[in-house]
DNA sequence: CTCGATTTCTAATACACTTTAATTTTCGCC
DNA sequence: GGCGAAAATTAAAGTGTATTAGAAATCGAG
């Protein structure tokens, strides 16, 4: 687990002075909690990530909670925002399993290269108290009918096992990709790698055809497809 | 996710009066640690689980620390003991990828159906600070042990495709295990056809046989093999 | 350079939660 | 059936943290 990054996000850069600031302890905030938890989650320790003093948080948010609630809606906000446009970038007849595997990739990299906000959504979906889940499930619920669909379609194709309870088989494959942030370093292995692996892997765990090895590449980047819109999303 | 069953866990069993309070103590802070992360459990919480006033925790524990550090402990402790269990009692000729389906159902029964605690040790690993790491670190290794043993075995077999990065999949087999607490609810779906549907996404997932479907059962319970002693790691 | 709004800070309030102290209850045993 | 240790309770201390109040600093525009 990679220490001690308060993490640039994307503060610092547009907007006025004010919406940076708003950002910046946005930002922070999504980088203590992804470490801290819900009630580990101090103004003090976001004020002091963020570059100033507590009591500064409440001319931009009425509430800790208020605070908190942003991170985790945006969180899961994003992912979304950032899957579906490489979903979109497809052509429509591409075949569902490699659908997934954009998905798959997609999902992978935002919440390792991109997002504490994420990370936090994702750590603490069990921990947040009733009042902060409205908006945050309901996202949830809009990221859940994505992966849905795209099993659903596999199903539909023929192309997963018949045997793969689809409700199980999804949410293995979504905890997959979801505890890497628990695991990876790019110190050990770098995120391509991991890429690659989860691709194989989750084709070869679903696929009913018997195309395990190198089945005619959506592996990586293959027939130029998609993969060109990816640096958009960022 | 289930709510509200403040987990019988194996209190109020064995043993002197006192040594069943110590326990009904401690299973009730395995449940709440696990639902409200390390910060968020509150001993007065705890203490409404276990039926009593939090001051008397402190006549069995020297402090909330104490306690916490003792349920992350015993989560993995446990969790080795149960799947290690699993695992010897399998024939020395077993072929790599059927040990690990008996690992992975071991880890799922266990995580699922019995314990609390390590739902608690998982979800807190990495909130957890580093005076209470200490032991738990110590388990969480020997227990990451076990699964790299395991592939290691399978790939010096030829049991797994080549081109996976194994400690990638490693990582990415148990996440998915692991996340199986996140969403997984007795009443959407039993848990064996989630052990079921888990064995056979992983084995084709590593597999480079093409044996994908049916390969010989050692899907469920097949030569009456362990199984038996499952009970024996409560 | 100065005025007024915006932004941030310091000081103080209020409350929740761990922990200690002192006291009471429980319960096995003579 | 009442004595003494064990177990649990109530009351109180002390600390940390969200939040509010009020004052200072910053900063753009005239």
């Amino acid at each position: 687990m990679p220490r001690k990054t308060p993490s640039r996000e994307h503060a610092e850069t547009s907007g006025t002075k004010s919406a940076r600031t708003r950002q910046r302890i946005l930002d922070a905030a999504a980088h203590v909690l992804s470490r801290k938890g819900f009630a580990g989650t101090r103004l003090t320790d976001v004020a002091e990530v963020a570059e100033l003093q507590a009591p500064a948080i409440y001319y931009y948010f009425p509430s800790r909670e208020d605070l908190i609630e942003e991170v985790m809606w945006s969180g899961i906000a994003h992912m979304i925002d950032h899957v579906q446009q490489q979903l979109d970038a497809l052509p429509d007849d591409t075949p569902a399993l490699d659908r997934i595997e954009v998905a798959v990739e997609a999902h992978l990299r935002y919440q390792l290269e991109i997002s504490d906000y994420t990370t936090a959504s994702i750590r603490n979906s069990g921990q947040v108290p009733e009042n902060i889940r409205a908006r945050f499930s309901t996202e949830a619920n809009r990221y859940g009918d994505i992966w849905r669909k795209l099993f659903q379609e596999a199903k539909r194709e023929g192309s997963i096992r018949p045997e793969l309870d689809l409700r199980a088989a999804r949410m293995l494959v979504l905890g997959a990709l979801n505890w890497a942030a628990e695991w990876w370093n790019p110190r050990r292995g770098t995120l391509d790698q991991v890429i690659r692996t989860a691709k194989s892997l989750i084709r070869a765990g679903l696929s009913s055809a018997d195309e395990a090895d190198t089945p005619e590449p959506p592996t990586q980047r293959s027939r130029g497809r998609a993969k060109k819109s990816a640096k958009a999303a960022s």
